[in-house]
RNA sequence: GCCCAGUUGGCGCAGCGGUAGCGCGCUCCCUUGACAUGGGAGAGGCCAUAGGUUCGAAUCCUAUACUGGGCACCA
């Protein structure tokens, strides 16, 4: 027997074990053309993962074991990816604790160092994976930066590089100096900040007055190449092709004219910076200013800045000194106060330098177009759609993506140089060879290849080949993912099965970076999208919608929720309010409400088993056994709405509205399975054995095995569980869920007069029950009454079923009262069909129960009111359809008869 | 600045053309042979504002105001 409350603990040990053992979510090509297969979203090798991972890999786990009850053949392929920068920055935040840094211990010693630390952060998460339920196809673990995916990696390369669309070249690239790295427009972020504009003066060229300038970072005067005003500026018309002098550094600089320029924005004079300003770099190119580079890499200033006082100074400090030099100097006209947004790393959330800079690029505006074309073209879709259009302007304004990293922690670019051919571009750093100097195909001396060349170079060279010491973006490996894990580039039949995949499940933080990027690599390289569908979720935030940070302290962590209500308490919570398209604000309450839940389908299992015999006989109660005619109504009803849950969750499920199925799920078990079924089939429980008893004990079983089936995508463990317990008297035999069949519904339950009398009759029972609580009538009291029905109908419904209002009503007995003068004193429960009046001599307060009565008929009056504007109004009656005018009829003509009985109990009560 | 969402009881959210729903919280009653992680009964909302379309609008349209997001720009 089952205990009296769930406790998730040993039974999620248990199947765990018994899942692992099975390997059960092992899948192999099969002549199944109905295929469900899914990529994880590789976690980043960075730590733990958070709730966000629970929310993401939850989706993904329901959607396969969905398809798989359905009869797919489901793969899910787990993995794990480097994470580049990130997973870099943990380590060395990790050496920073310990005094050191990663140039000190050298490239060799720190990869090693990442590869332990990558080593037990995987087994970390996918153990939490494992634990969270997954059906991951374990023996298909993945890692973007393992040796197939290594040569994955490769081939791309090697195929961009054929097709000339990637290139080693000079353009200007977001620069972090807290990475120090190179990162695509897509890594950074902006940020408003409080900043200011400062007005300097730069006088003509002849000592006149000149021009002011607004910038908000003075800094950068230093590597000024021009001054921009728009040509049609009065005020500045005179100087334009002519020359001011720089302060500080006394460099003459010319004025151009340029359209770009906004004559009503600070002076309507713009200092041009090509070297460290996006908009400066296309005007110094359109004016061909020269660009002058005058902060490095490490975000100090360089000595060729011009004045020797500022090199080396961090910009921050440069920008101090300048100011201060300016004013001094008395070039500082203002400063004002200036709201702004500035460029960030998405990684660090340091400014950005902007630079010029020599880098790997992939030109993905040329792949571009074919990616779109195949998603106007319907085959990949986005879902919720409003995704869409974003998503479409991503692909129509790509530019170049920098995909070289100056870290360590990545794919190293598979490019060779030959020392012997380009030595005038070869310096050593740190005792090691770097190349300076640009690259793409068809360049001598220059080879990509897996290893190092060991043939000498078409100038003769030989062995003299060093590797570029850049690595590659993360994401370039990422973007491969669908394809890789499948064993791309070799062909195989694994590849040939599975790709396509189905779906994606991801969050919109990463359509750009990663879904777009994927789809680009799939059709590039197999011709083919690799998913036709991406299922976008939003961010579990904290319950006032803030974004749950370690800085913030709101962070919940998904392991410790587990522990505390069970994974399938966790995964259901955040399945409920996973609406498409919506962030998630997340709190620890809504977990307790679903182990509330998982707890009423304990009990609701219990309930069943204690009344089921010892030792069932095999296939007594199926569904098919039973025939219509042999049933009662609670019977026909709770299979008619039982049918109803279930096309309803499976057409959410469609829809990919994965909440809305698990709600129409646990409305059903709840409200109406347990509120109503299971509280009516008592009665028969309770009474003689017989056919009567049997229906009942095989609908209990199997409605309930069904929805266990049904919820088993959600929650996976406890349905396991208790599907297990009950299978002995089900006629699925199967050993675990997950091989299970879905509840058929070949036929066809869907009973609307069932539905409509059951309706009637738990109307009369609310309105008993209410009586009853509000005239504090003893719940243990049983109660004589007399009805009055509204029609033969309504009087046959209560005689039928008098068992049923007894049972729920608390009821000793039902006798009916035909006419005449209403039983004195007595209390009265009016509902559509009935009136039902409750004879308390001497127990009834009468003055309370007017008020009672009072109040239940203006409730009563106001909702004729309503239903009368409508079913009254000629307009309506005229131009609404027919199915809407017999609603509204039958809805007055109940109301209406209803408020008339209210008026004479009111009336008698009145004379009593 | 452009675009897209959101604005519904104390809180968090569904509903998206036909008498306002759920969960949590709140009030009252109940330890009745599944479940107090429960049962029963209640209180609480003119569905942001203003127009419009319609027989009928929380639901469609158009403005406005906040809130969030995407994109661009911000010298």
């Amino acid at each position: 027997m089952l205990d009296k409350a769930y406790d998730p603990k040993p039974i999620e040990a248990k199947w765990l074990e018994l899942w692992h053992e099975a390997r059960l979510f092992r899948s192999v090509p099969s002549g199944n053309p109905d295929k469900f297969t899914i990529v994880i979203p590789p976690p980043n090798v960075t730590g733990a993962l958070h709730l966000g991972h629970a929310l993401n890999n939850t989706l993904q786990d329901v959607l396969i074991r969905w398809y798989r009850l359905h009869g797919y053949e489901t793969c899910w392929v787990p993995g794990t990816d480097h994470g580049g920068i990130a997973t870099q920055n943990v380590m060395e935040r990790q050496l920073k604790a310990e005094g050191k840094s990663r140039h000190e211990l050298g490239r060799e010693k720190f990869l090693e160092r990442m590869q332990s630390w990558t080593r037990d952060c995987k087994k970390t998460i996918l153990g939490q994976l494992r634990r969270l339920g997954c059906a991951l196809d374990w023996d298909r673990e993945a890692f973007t930066m393992d040796e197939p995916r290594a040569k994955a990696v490769f081939k791309a390369f090697q195929g961009y590089w054929d097709s000339g669309l990637i290139e080693r070249t000079e353009l200007m690239i977001n620069w972090c100096v807290r990475c120090g790295t190179a990162l695509s427009d897509d890594e950074v972020e902006y940020e408003e900040r409080k900043g200011a504009l400062w007005h300097i003066h730069y006088p003509a060229e002849s000592g006149g007055k000149g021009l002011i300038v607004a910038t908000t970072r003075p800094e950068t005067m230093l590597g000024d190449t021009g001054v921009a005003v728009h040509p049609s500026d009065e005020r500045y018309r005179g100087l334009i092709g002519k020359k001011v002098r720089l302060p500080l550094t006394g460099r003459l600089i010319p004025v151009v004219a340029d359209d770009q320029v906004d004559p009503s924005f600070g002076t309507g004079a713009v200092k041009v910076t090509p070297a460290h300003d996006r908009n400066d770099y296309e005007i110094g190119r359109r004016h061909k200013l020269p660009s002058m580079t005058v902060i490095g890499r490490d975000g100090h200033i360089l000595p060729e800045c011009g004045v020797s006082a500022y090199a080396g100074l961090h910009r921050d400090e440069a920008r101090k000194r300048i100011v201060a030099d300016l004013e001094n100097l008395g070039f500082l006209e203002k400063k004002e106060d200036y709201k702004h947004s500035v460029v960030v790393c998405y990684r660090c959330g340091q400014t950005i330098e902007p630079l010029v800079s020599m880098q790997w690029f992939l030109h993905q505006e040329r792949l571009a177009p074919k990616t779109l074309e195949a998603f106007d073209g319907g085959r990949f879709r986005i879902s919720p759609d409003n995704w869409a259009k974003p998503y479409r302007d991503w692909l129509s304004k790509i530019r170049p993506w920098v995909i070289s990293r100056q870290i360590w922690w990545g794919h190293r670019i598979p490019v060779w140089y030959c020392s012997g051919c380009h030595g005038s571009d070869i310096t050593h750093v740190g005792g090691e060879p770097v190349y300076h100097g640009r690259a793409r195909k068809g360049d001598y001396g220059i080879v990509v290849s897996w290893e190092k060349p060991s043939r000498s170079c078409e100038n003769g060279h030989s062995a003299s080949w060093i590797q570029d010491g850049d690595v590659l973006d993360t994401w370039f490996s990422s973007a491969l993912w669908p394809m890789s894990v499948f064993g791309w580039p070799d062909g195989g039949e694994q590849l040939r099965y599975y790709y396509p995949t189905q779906v994606l499940v991801t969050g919109y933080e990463i359509l750009y970076l990663w879904v777009a990027r994927m789809q680009m690599s799939g059709i590039e390289f197999l011709k083919a999208p690799p998913f036709s569908q991406a299922i976008i979720h939003g961010i579990v935030r904290d319950k006032s919608g803030k974004k749950m940070s370690k800085s913030l302290g709101n962070v919940i962590d998904p392991l410790e929720m587990m522990e505390k209500y069970g994974t399938d308490a966790l995964r259901f919570a955040l399945i409920l309010q996973a609406h498409p398209g919506r962030d998630i604000p997340f709190a620890e309450d809504s977990i307790l409400g679903s182990r509330n839940f998982a707890n009423k389908l304990w009990n609701s299992t219990r309930f069943v088993l204690m009344n089921l015999p010892d030792s069932p006989s095999s296939g007594a109660y199926r569904l098919e056994s039973l025939s219509h005619g042999g049933l009662e109504l609670a019977d026909r009803w709770i299979l008619s709405e039982y049918q109803k849950a279930i096309s309803k969750a499976r057409d959410r499920m469609k829809e990919r509205n994965v909440a809305a199925a698990a709600d129409a799920l646990y409305e059903f078990l709840w409200d109406k399975y347990c509120d109503w079924y299971v509280e009516l089939a008592k009665i028969r429980l309770q009474g003689a054995d017989g056919p009567s008893k049997e229906a009942v004990r095989a609908i209990l079983i199997q409605v309930l095995s069904g929805m266990l089936k049904l919820l088993h995508p959600f929650m996976p463990y406890i349905t396991e569980e208790l599907f297990s317990a009950l299978k002995p008297y089900s006629e699925d035999g199967s050993d675990f869920l997950y091989r299970a069949r879905a509840p058929e519904t070949a036929f066809d339950w869907s009973n609307p007069q069932a539905e409509l009398a059951m309706a009637a009759l738990t109307e009369m029972v609310d309105s008993l029950r209410s009586l009853r609580a509000q005239l504090n009538i003893a719940p243990g009291l049983k109660l004589r009454v007399c009805a009055a029905a509204s029609g033969d109908g309504a009087r046959r419904l209560i005689e039928d079923h008098s068992g049923y209002l007894n049972f729920l009503a608390r009821l000793e007995s039902i006798e009916f009262w035909d006419g005449g003068t209403r039983p004195p004193q007595s209390a009265t429960a009016v509902s559509s069909q009935a009136t039902f009046f409750v004879p308390l001599k001497g127990l009834i307060d009468f003055a309370k129960e007017k008020i009672r009565l009072e109040k239940e008929l203006s409730k009563c009056q106001s909702e004729l009111q309503k239903i009368a504007a409508k079913a009254e109004n000629k307009e309506f009656l005229a131009r609404a359809p027919q199915a809407e005018i017999e609603t509204a009829r039958s809805q007055y003509e109940s109301a209406k008869a209803r408020l008339g009985r209210l008026k004479d109990t009111l009336a008698v009560l009145a004379q009593s």
